[in-house]
DNA sequence: AGTGCGACCCGAACGC
DNA sequence: TGCGTTCGGGTCGCAC
C-alpha cells in the first residue's frame, strides 16, 4: 500500500520528469476521484505548468501557477508514465497529457482523491487534517511524543496509524517500526518510556530511509516494483521464524488492522 | 475530547 | 476444478 515511502518515491521520480512541464490536456473517466467539480478541475489544470512537486504525510502536492493539485493514493492509487496516445488500461481514471508523454492515474479500488486548491488555501487544508510531524522533522523528539501521547491510553499500533501524531506511517511500516523498536503493539501509548519513544523516532527514520533506498514496496512510475518487501522482518510473515530469536511471528487484529509481531522480541515494554 | 467503527471498493486469497 | 465468501487497508464521518 502507498504509505509515506511510496508517495515520496513517486514524488522523487515525478519531479525529475514533470517539473516545469505544461499540462496540455486532462481527461477524467471517473468523476468521484476528482473532488468538487470536474469541469473546474480540468480547466484549472490545462495549460498550467507544474513548478514543483512536494509531499506532506501521504499527500502529494503539485505546485502550479496559482493553485495546488493535491493527490492522495489511499489504498492502491498510482501514477505511471506512458508515451503519448497510449491506450487506457482498466482502472486508469485520470490522464494528463504533456507535450511528449502522458501520465496515467490508475486506481483499482477507486479510493484515491484529487483536488485543486488555491495556494492561499493550502495552510487551512492541512490545518483541518491536523497532521502530525514528518519523520525527519527535527522537532520530532521524545518530548513531543510524550506530550502528544499523554492522554491516549490506546495501543501504540493504533496511535502510529493515526496521522495526527507522526504523519505518513501506514500499517506495513507500523509493524516494521514496532519490531525494530522491540515494542509490543498492544502497549498503551501513554505507558511508553522515554527510551522506547526514542526507539520509535530512531527506527521510523531507519526503516523509511532503508525502504527509500529500495524505492519502497510499490510499482514505480515505470511500472517496476520497489523491492523493500524482501526486507520485511515481520509484516506478512505469519508463522514464519523471527530472524532474531526464531519464534513464530504472530498475526493479530488490532483496531481491525492486521498486526504482525514477534511474541518474544516484542514481549513487553 | 477521546475512542471505535462502518462505509467506501474490487481483486486476491481463501474455503469448501 | 470451480464457485461463493472473506479480507484488506487510509481516511472520513458519525455515534457514544
Amino acid at each position: 500500500m502507498p504509505e509515506l515511502v511510496e508517495v515520496e518515491t513517486t514524488r522523487r521520480q515525478l519531479s525529475k520528469v514533470l517539473e516545469n512541464k505544461t499540462i496540455r490536456k486532462v481527461s477524467v473517466f471517473l468523476d468521484k476521484i476528482v473532488y468538487n467539480d470536474k469541469e473546474n478541475f480540468i480547466n484549472k489544470l490545462e495549460e498550467n505548468t507544474i513548478k514543483r512537486i512536494d509531499r506532506r504525510g501521504k499527500w502529494l502536492l503539485f505546485e502550479l501557477t496559482d493553485d495546488y493539485l493535491i493527490v492522495h493514493f489511499r489504498m492502491e492509487g498510482r501514477f505511471y508514465l506512458l508515451d503519448k496516445n497510449s491506450e487506457k488500461s482498466k482502472h486508469d481514471y485520470v490522464i494528463f497529457e504533456f507535450e511528449d508523454f502522458s501520465l496515467h492515474y490508475n486506481d483499482p479500488r477507486l479510493f484515491g482523491k484529487m483536488e485543486i486548491i488555491k495556494k492561499d488555501g493550502l495552510k487551512k487544508f492541512f490545518d483541518d487534517k491536523n497532521l502530525g510531524l514528518e519523520y525527519d522533522d527535527e522537532r520530532l523528539t521524545t518530548k513531543y511524543l510524550k506530550e502528544k501521547f499523554k492522554n491516549h491510553s490506546v495501543e501504540i499500533k493504533k496511535i502510529l496509524l493515526d496521522q495526527s501524531f507522526i504523519a505518513g506511517i501506514g500499517n506495513i511500516y507500523a509493524n516494521e517500526i514496532l519490531f525494530e523498536s522491540r515494542i509490543n503493539p498492544k502497549t498503551k501509548a501513554n505507558r511508553l518510556s522515554k527510551n522506547k519513544l526514542n526507539e520509535i523516532i530512531k527506527n521510523t527514520k531507519l526503516v523509511f530511509e532503508k525502504s527509500l533506498e529500495y524505492n519502497g514496496t510499490y510499482p514505480n512510475i515505470d511500472g517496476k516494483r520497489g523491492e523493500f518487501e524482501k526486507y520485511f522482518k515481520v509484516h506478512g510473515r505469519k508463522n514464519e521464524a523471527c530472524y532474531v530469536c526464531g519464534s513464530k511471528i504472530v498475526k493479530e487484529e488490532i483496531g481491525s488492522r492486521g498486526t504482525y509481531y514477534c511474541p518474544l522480541c516484542q514481549k513487553n515494554s
